[in-house]
DNA sequence: TGTACATCAGTGAACGCGCGTTCACTGATGTAC
DNA sequence: TGTACATCAGTGAACGCGCGTTCACTGATGTAC
């Protein structure tokens, strides 16, 4: 799926290969199937190759994780800069939980416990700036009353990671579609209070 | 810690035993030491005794999140229901992500994606209900222009839901005091947002 | 250009481990008469 | 009250499994002269 360079096996960047066969793994299976031993087989290599490259199995999937946490980043982005700040705004969340879903394995790992960074500190930290950046923005053109604030940002941050979490692990009612449509509501609603607050 | 009967070993309840003992070993441990093997011993009982209560291990962590969900609707019930609707609504959330952070494995394991339930089934309903409930009461004494909604009652569930996991997950920077703080100043904020929109 | 040698990615076999689950059994409990 | 018997919770040994990690090794690559 990937425009990565074709791996030249037997000698060639190994590394690079072990993260995308563990992304592709999370893809398509659960994390359980996430084993050193199945992703060394995946690459087409040893057991003990990966020890070359990754101290151990938590150094890889830490690697993992980062890679995880660039395409977050990417699916957050809005492809149109022209865009209103509400509808950036918007998307920037909507984004967030798109890929939960579409990578539900990847998500949770992103955020397992065992990866858990120093507080604040981490590569979720990219997703969370460009949040705050959009929501700056927003503020700006649309809510001037308000300042933005650290229990602002972390409001915002919450829902849709909430709103995420909840959807990966079946804890709301509906189909697929019912979900996509609750999340451009809750996003919705949640901007319109912004706007109405302090108007 | 509990009012639990004491274990009459050797022929007794087993079944509420290991789920007590389940619930110990979560608290103390992470979820990584919970195996039926050490579950048996903490239970002073051998490997296979657990099988005469439940099929297989799922049905046992199933019998172990439904306790936590009873747990945690406890944690949400307000003991002072002459409290305000505004103060009972607060204090159902906060007593959300308070549960979350002291029984983090506990909480983890309830919303764990093995143990997924039909989505909208399963026990979490009940803790659902009780906020639907709490921030219906909220809405019409302080925010009658607000009708319910299942976006809105979506996006509270998911602001506390996301703030617990986030903090859980060290996701968040700060003491565990200013994390406390927090927890407090986006709830309040929050309820302001739905106070103030539409006035 | 050619040789000697250090480096280092990858091999393959083996280690020890903890796990969920099974199965024939034992022995206590409770019921029928 | 006493005996015969069914029920069933708990025993203990064993199963097969997949795992992370180690280690002595091999063989290709790249560097020094």
């Amino acid at each position: 799926m990937s425009e990565q360079e074709r791996e030249p096996y037997h000698h060639g960047n190994l590394r690079a290969a072990l993260v995308e066969a563990a992304l592709e793994i999370l893809e398509r299976s659960g994390p359980s199937e996430l084993s050193l031993r199945k992703l060394a087989a995946a690459a087409g290599v040893s057991r003990g190759a990966p020890y070359a490259h990754f101290r151990d199995k938590r150094e890889l999937l830490r690697a993992v994780s980062d890679a995880g946490f660039a395409r977050l980043a990417g699916a957050m982005a809005e492809p149109d800069p022209s865009a209103s700040s509400r509808d950036r705004f918007l998307r920037t969340g909507r984004g967030y939980v798109a890929f939960a879903i579409r990578n539900p394995s990847l998500f949770r790992l992103m955020f397992s416990a065992e990866l858990a960074p120093a507080p604040g500190a981490g590569k979720n930290r990219l997703a969370f700036e460009l949040f705050r950046e959009r929501l700056s923005d927003f503020l700006r053109e649309n809510a001037p009353a308000i300042i933005p604030s650290p229990a602002l940002e972390t409001m915002a941050w919450s829902l849709v990671h909430g709103l995420a979490t909840l959807l990966l692990d079946n804890r709301l009612p509906g189909t697929a579609q019912e979900h996509s449509s609750l999340v451009d509501e809750v996003t919705a609603a949640f901007a319109d209070q912004l706007e109405f607050t302090h108007r």
